[in-house]
DNA sequence: ACGCGTGCCTGTTGGC
DNA sequence: TGCCAACAGGCACGCG
């Protein structure tokens, strides 16, 4: 389950073992998981890779295709000619095999890459996509097909670049629970279950409670308790729950952090209270009914 | 128009 | 020990 902190660690580890590559060739193993772009895939095999970023939980590699096309920005990326673009969802992960090897058991995508610029096109490394359960997807778009995607343009702030208050503005539109309000990728972009409850055990508010009863204070309290809590996932390379490795095979040590996610049933780390187990906004929940008071 | 429920997927876990 | 239901969950989609 990639969130924010996860797919920012994996284009931190992805980005040294790709960028200034070529991709030569690519292989489609799981036709599902190409989600647009089919028709582009030619110029993506003549397409070099010039950086690794990321907007929300979707990781973006900013590609080369034409050296006589100029780079055209899409609004919060950095300008390119040809964008790949994966949502990870629950299991997809990246890593760079050496030039030959065969395709995993959950292989879905398969990039070569070779050396750019250059023409000796001795491989480098083959960059696999994998995809347990294969609800993630790449796309190959151009900069007005990126900038037409609605799922794209609809993202709501980065939350490590806005500021409290903005942030505070974002959850606090709007009805429903302030969970729901967490989880909505149009008012903040990149965060998922695990950071929803953990930020909300922080501010000390209860995931069921509704948006429009939090006060300013409240909100303002979640903002930053969110963004620390993102801070120090970030820093600490992320959650590894289940299957989650980065780019470069290695955990992340966030889960070590949990006050509350996957702790049902057992105690407060604050007050010792036994930790509830419900759903809010359709999602699994854990709360402390002690700490996280409703207003 | 917005909030809610369901389907997509496969591997792991826990109960009987 | 073996079987199977429940569970993990982001997002598209359809319904009311």
């Amino acid at each position: 389950m990639p969130e924010l902190p996860e797919v920012e660690t994996i284009a931190r580890t992805l980005a040294p073992q790709v960028v200034g590559s070529a991709i030569t060739s690519v292989q489609v193993l799981h036709s599902a998981s190409l989600a647009a772009g089919a028709g582009l895939l030619p110029a993506l095999a003549e397409a070099r890779i010039r950086q690794v970023t990321r907007r929300g939980k979707l990781l973006v590699l900013c590609l080369e295709h034409d050296r006589d096309a100029a780079p055209v920005p899409v609004p919060g990326l950095p300008p390119a000619s040809l964008y790949l673009v994966f949502h990870l969802k629950m299991t997809g992960s990246f890593f760079v095999h050496p030039p030959g090897t065969a395709a995993l058991k959950h292989t879905r995508l398969i990039f070569d890459l070779g050396k750019d610029g250059s023409e000796n096109t001795l491989a480098r490394g083959r960059l696999f996509f994998d995809d347990i359960r294969a609800f993630g997807y790449c796309r190959v778009m151009l900069p007005k097909d990126f900038a037409a995607w609605n799922f794209f343009t609809s993202l709501g702030l980065e939350p490590l670049d806005a500021g409290n208050e903005a942030v505070a503005q974002a959850l606090g539109r709007g009805g429903g629970n302030i969970k729901a309000a967490l989880l909505d990728q149009r008012r903040l972009a990149g965060i998922g279950n695990i950071y929803a409850d953990e930020s909300l055990f922080q501010a000390k508010i209860a995931p069921q409670a509704k948006t429009s009863a939090l006060s300013r204070n409240a909100l303002l309290r979640l903002a930053v308790a969110l963004k620390a809590v993102l801070k120090q996932s970030v820093a600490e390379c992320g959650s590894s729950i289940r299957n989650y490795r980065d780019a470069a095979g290695n955990v992340g040590s966030f889960q070590n952090n949990f006050m509350v996610y996957g702790r049902k049933g057992e105690k407060c780390r604050i007050c010792g209270t036994a930790l509830l187990r419900s759903t809010v906004a359709g999602r699994t929940t854990v709360h402390c009914p002690r700490c996280q008071k409703a207003p």
